[in-house]
RNA sequence: GACCCCAUCGUCUAGUGGUUAGGACACUAGGUUUUCAUCCUAGAAACCGGGGUUCGACUCCCCGUGGGGUCGCCA
């Protein structure tokens, strides 16, 4: 079994190609067969180096690998279509002298012409056939006059049938097919002509894709009839749309995998969210590692109508995901958005057997020029794992952590209208006597203290009268991790030296 | 418009002739709780319409309807 993935380097890795990407690359997992990445470059105006960059990074990152490409090579490259000239050549030279295709000599306006006419009396678009029937004579005199030309296929009238993977059987008539352009010179084919001799040459056998690419197909199977090719076995895709049904564009919000990735969504989350945008296993599980995927992916799942992109389902997940994560791990990931506290680069280096990098095993809060470690980070962080749903957040989340001076609303320190001065009176006496701090102490006496209050006060067993106005002390935020934790963190002098402030 | 594809809660979907039509996200209510989340419990929520076939159709067939895709010297 051999599979391609052949993007255009014309756009970056979007959710669509990400998705048939991962589909193509279950499938050869499971199957055991080998994936190869190909570059459909032949539009060498649109097409960039950078977007193949884009491209194959972000594939890496979701953790899909292909056996052959142009970064790796193999022995059926190159896998640029723009290296494949050679090879193109042979196959537009042997169409032309079979009669199979023919120099089309007119003129872009004169085919718009044409087009917008059948237009006008309702028919459908198609190429008159106009240079079909050239005399040699008259294309060779052409041809030396340097006149512009294309090559088109000669469409024949039959009818094409073929076996979908996903879909079944389906038939085209070819008399809806015009003569399509296939090259635009000897050594430049375009797409179908393209993607047929290098699904060939490359010995593809499965064909999964977008269901965008249906249409396409009799005119592919077309030309391996003309060229004498086998026909590999074809599956097409559900197309992903936005929640407005139509299809899934940039206005309907990101698209790029890069910018989900900024943004701090799990590789994790986009692989199984990914997965089941046009499949699912048949039961209840939803949870998928990529491993469990490759387990247990089969094309019979594979949906048929389009899918639509749940972006609540995509943020359900990665907050799963994060909440499951190690917290080294998540600290890790997290210290990026931290854009509060930058590395501090020891001078020494790891010993050369364990690699022999630089090593960072330090923090500097920007503001105040402290020293902080990578286990506070995660004491930190794990404070808000259970709360994130991307990791961009927690920039904002945990801010207050790393600034020097919080600024907040005063009137934010009432709980229920109430003055909040006696509370941080008693909150400070008792957290000055606080000599152990601990969590489990702090838990046990600020839970005295508060309920202690709230009976001197007549309001039951209600905590809030302290821990509202101790929470914002602490934070300026109305919603936090809880305060006895955050304080346990932030240590003593701190949390008193907020106290204090809020006082003010 | 032509061709092709598709059709179960708002969304992703399970279901392959007989089910109280199941799950998940989102939503609502309640519980836990100092806030926000998490977690737990409960609830509301669907077979596009019409004809067949059949003892019996969500399931099979046909016709509508609706949605989507494609109609480039882009891929």
């Amino acid at each position: 079994m051999r599979l391609r993935f052949p993007p255009s380097p014309t756009g970056v890795l979007h959710i669509g190609n990400a998705r048939t990407a991962l589909f193509n690359f279950l499938l050869v997992q499971k199957e055991k067969g080998n994936l190869i990445l190909r570059i459909e470059d032949t539009d060498q105006e649109r097409s960039k180096a950078s977007f193949e960059q884009d491209i194959v990074t972000n594939l890496k990152w979701l953790g899909i690998e292909w056996h052959e490409g142009p970064d790796i090579g193999g022995q059926y490259g190159p896998y640029r279509q723009s290296e494949r000239e050679e090879i193109y050549k042979k196959h537009i030279k042997k169409l032309i002298s079979e009669n199979k295709a023919y120099y089309c000599f007119c003129s872009p306006e004169e085919l718009n012409a044409e087009k917008q006419y059948q237009m006008s009396i309702g028919k459908p678009t198609q190429y008159s056939q106009k240079c079909r029937s050239m005399s040699q004579v008259e294309i060779n005199q052409k041809l030396k006059e340097n006149q512009p030309f294309i090559i088109r296929f000669k469409t024949p009238d039959k009818e094409i049938k073929f076996s979908d993977l996903i879909r079944g059987e389906i038939k085209f008539d070819t008399k809806l097919i015009d003569d399509f352009a296939i090259a635009k010179s000897v050594e430049k084919p375009l797409y179908n002509l393209a993607v047929t001799i290098d699904d060939f040459e490359m010995k593809i056998s499965h064909i999964l894709r977008g269901e965008d690419l249906l249409p396409n197909t009799p005119k592919q199977i077309l030309i391996q009839e003309a060229l004498g090719f086998t026909t590999p076995l074809y599956g097409h895709l559900p197309v992903i749309l936005g929640p407005d049904k139509s299809k899934l564009s940039k206005r309907h919000g990101a698209t790029a995998i890069e910018e989900y990735k900024n943004d701090g969504y799990l590789k994790e989350t986009i692989i199984n969210f990914l997965a089941f945008l046009g499949w699912n296993p048949g039961d209840e599980k939803e949870i998928y590692s990529i491993k469990e995927l490759i387990k247990d992916f089969s094309l019979e799942k594979t949906q048929k109508s389009a899918a639509i992109f749940n972006l609540e389902r995509l943020n359900y997940l990665n907050g799963f995901y994060i909440r499951k994560k190690d917290i080294s791990e998540l600290t890790q990931l997290c210290i990026p958005y931290l854009d509060l506290i930058e590395p501090v680069i020891a001078t020494e280096q790891y010993p050369p057997a364990y690699g022999g990098q630089q090593l960072i095993h330090n923090y500097k809060i920007k503001e105040t020029g402290e020293t902080i470690s990578f286990p506070y980070l995660e004491k930190i962080i794990g404070l808000y794992q259970e709360r994130l749903k991307k990791l961009s957040e927690i920039t904002e989340l945990t801010s207050y952590f790393f600034q020097k001076e919080l600024s907040y609303d005063k009137a934010l320190l009432k709980w229920k209208e109430r003055d909040p001065k006696d509370a941080l009176d008693k909150l400070e006496k008792e957290l000055n006597n606080i000599e152990e701090w601990k969590f489990d102490n702090l838990n046990k006496k600020l839970s005295e203290l508060s309920l202690d209050f709230a009976q001197e006060i007549g309001e039951g067993k209600n905590r809030g009268y302290i821990m509202w106005p101790l929470r914002v002390a602490l934070t300026g935020k109305k919603s936090s991790a809880g305060p006895i934790e955050i304080a346990a963190v932030l240590g003593k002098e701190k949390t008193l030296e907020r106290v204090k402030k809020a006082k003010k």
